[in-house]
DNA sequence: GCCAACGTTGGC
DNA sequence: GCCAACGTTGGC
C-alpha cells in the first residue's frame, strides 16, 4: 500500500466538498500534468493521501482513500487525462501547515516542501507516520 | 498582485 | 531535437 498527497485550491474544491461527498467520493480532476497523471495511475484502491489546501491556508488537513483506480477524466475530451476517485476518511486533528513541513526533520525531501508545483505526489511511509504524529493522529 | 519555477508548445 | 516563448501554479 502506498501514499499519496493531493493538493487543492480550498475555494475551487476544498476538504468541506471532499467530505460532503462521504463515502461515495469524487472523481479528482482537472490534472493537466503528466508527472501527476502518472502519479495517480500508479494507485491502488486502498492507498491513502493527504488532502491540502494550497494558496488558502496551505496546509495538510485531511486525509483521503483511493476507492477507484485510474480512469477517463470526465472534465475533458482529451485522451491523454484520467483520474482517480477517493473519499474522505478523516480530518487532522492539527492541520499541518506547509511552514512545519519545511521546518521538520524527514520531510525536507518532500516535493510538496521542494517541488511546489506538483499537484499529485508520492510519500513514503516514514513521511505519512512524521505527518500524521504531528496532525495529531495515533501512529 | 507579483514573480519565480517549471511544464508545454511550436517554430526552425 | 533544440530552444525560445508562453502559460500556469502556487508561495509570498
Amino acid at each position: 500500500m502506498a501514499y499519496w498527497l493531493f493538493k487543492s485550491e480550498p475555494d475551487v474544491f476544498g476538504w468541506s466538498h471532499q467530505t460532503a461527498k462521504g463515502d461515495a467520493g469524487e472523481e479528482w480532476t482537472g490534472v493537466r500534468n503528466y508527472q501527476a497523471r502518472n502519479n495517480m495511475r500508479a494507485m491502488k484502491v486502498g492507498d491513502l493521501g493527504f488532502f491540502y489546501h494550497s494558496n488558502i491556508g496551505k496546509e495538510i488537513v485531511g486525509i483521503v482513500e483511493v476507492i477507484r483506480e485510474s480512469a477517463p477524466d470526465s472534465t475533458t475530451d482529451d485522451p491523454r487525462w484520467d483520474c482517480v476517485m477517493v473519499r474522505a476518511v478523516k480530518a487532522l486533528p492539527n492541520p499541518v501547515t506547509l511552514e512545519e513541513c519545511k521546518v521538520e526533520p524527514g520531510l525536507e525531501k518532500m516535493a510538496l516542501v521542494n517541488n511546489t508545483r506538483l499537484s499529485v505526489q508520492p510519500v513514503t511511509a516514514e513521511e505519512w507516520a512524521i505527518i500524521c504524529r504531528m496532525g495529531g493522529l495515533p501512529a
